[in-house]
DNA sequence: AAGTGGTCTAGACCACCGT
DNA sequence: CGGTGGTCTAGACCACTTT
């Protein structure tokens, strides 16, 4: 830790010693050196090796746990936060029946293809022009009733050899996928929702007339490192499911 | 605050003791003890009044700021939170144009009357059957270009003598005014969302064909007692506007 | 019993705001 | 300058989990 000593001069670090802290415990776990599911050591050995109090630590272990970095449980330890199927859905999954129940949907995969990234792509990923993508078109059903298609386009140098068996169907959310099989933890989203006629493609695959209304999600996506490694626009008939939002 | 004495016996209160001091403090500035704007009594002040120490205080207070009800500023002091303007828009009002800007829009009030609650309104807000319920229909613009009309309906008996001003436009948002002129703190909305063809009446009054697809938002607002204290619909028209949600 | 995270205290010092 | 909130420490004790 910089010295907090009474003489240092100019500027050990502006920041608060529990940010620095944070800081660096959120390097050593987007960095890999202690991977999901791992115990991350006692709050007290933390506190010694780091030179700061065990209130300083516990602060920063705070703000992990409220970016949902770790998961802390009494009396066992703190550990880097695995993404489980649940987890996952019931924190970025905002799909929910008219009863406000959870869906508990299946996938099914339409098409998976690498090619060049658009312009645009190629800019949201902060990636060079024409770099390589993974495009994945998925459908997704309840009771064998299919009510949200999908088109996630990925960063080919994030997730290299990306690969699903098409037709198949998914057990886990996409996104516990990334982090087993390619360390990538995803922390944020940022939708941007609008109203829109079903093409003819769309509306074939959701059993509904052309031009039906549906809800359109244009979702990017960070990891822990502030990376976008996802883009998806997916495409909900509102008939029996909604897209629920709580704000307080 | 209830005694922490090594011989106390049976339940003094299960919860620890920040969270008495949250609900106390709680109690306090919903109850109107502390109206908003008001200064609270400095922190060490507090926590002698109350009996617990400096930290424990400071931890209650942090909760009640993650939850908007008070405003800290170092130097000066604790407030209890003024909904702004912009705080509220900022807040509850996900409405951005195509490049991520938030919309700045005025409204005109259509109508507002006071009838009978449906049996479905009654359940929603707790109140006995056919209680009377202000309807307040808005259209809100952008430049002189609406594009978003909403249906209000407020408890009479949380809003008593609830008046606007017709045709004219509002300067503040609702929720101020639900604050200043009522006392109600709105801390909570759940909103649910769907796409639907616009009917004839939205058609015409946002100037789109019948049938053209809208964002239809269902909202419910609770405020800081945990009353449910508004519902809402509002339809979008999303050719230049989006709903935009960020989830981390 | 030993080790973990969770709570609470008492006190020091710092950064900011007003007079 | 005095008063406010913000940071940090050292240590005590509690609650829970495992050995």
């Amino acid at each position: 830790m910089t010295e907090a000593s009474p003489s240092a001069p100019p500027r050990p670090d502006a920041r608060p010693l529990y940010a620095q802290v944070e800081a660096i415990l959120t390097g050593r776990i987007v960095g890999g050196d202690w991977p999901p599911g791992h115990a991350l050591p006692a709050e007290p050995e933390l506190a010694q090796e780091l030179g700061v109090s065990h209130g300083t630590v516990r602060k920063a272990l705070a703000a992990l746990e409220a970016r949902r970095l770790i998961e802390r449980r009494q009396g066992k330890g703190t550990f880097v936060a695995q993404h489980t199927s649940e987890q996952a859905r019931d924190h970025f999954f905002r799909v929910r029946d008219l009863e406000g129940r959870e869906a508990n949907p299946t996938s099914l995969v339409l098409s998976l293809h690498t090619d060049a990234a658009t312009p645009a792509e190629a800019a949201a990923f902060a990636l060079p022009a024409e770099a390589a993508v993974h495009r994945l078109r998925r459908l997704r059903l309840q009771d064998g009733q299919p009510f949200l298609v999908e088109e996630i386009t990925l960063p080919a140098a994030i997730f290299p050899g990306f690969t699903l068996a098409l037709g198949r169907e998914l057990p886990d959310e996409l996104y516990v996928l990334y982090q087993r099989r390619h360390g990538v933890t995803v922390v944020r989203t940022r939708e941007s929702l609008s109203a829109l006629p079903a093409g003819a493609a769309e509306a074939d695959l959701l059993g509904v007339p052309p031009g039906t209304a549906l809800l359109a999600v244009e979702r990017r996506t960070w990891d822990a490192a502030g990376r976008v490694v996802e883009q998806r626009l997916s495409q909900l008939n509102t008939a029996r499911f909604r897209y629920v939002m709580e704000l307080d």
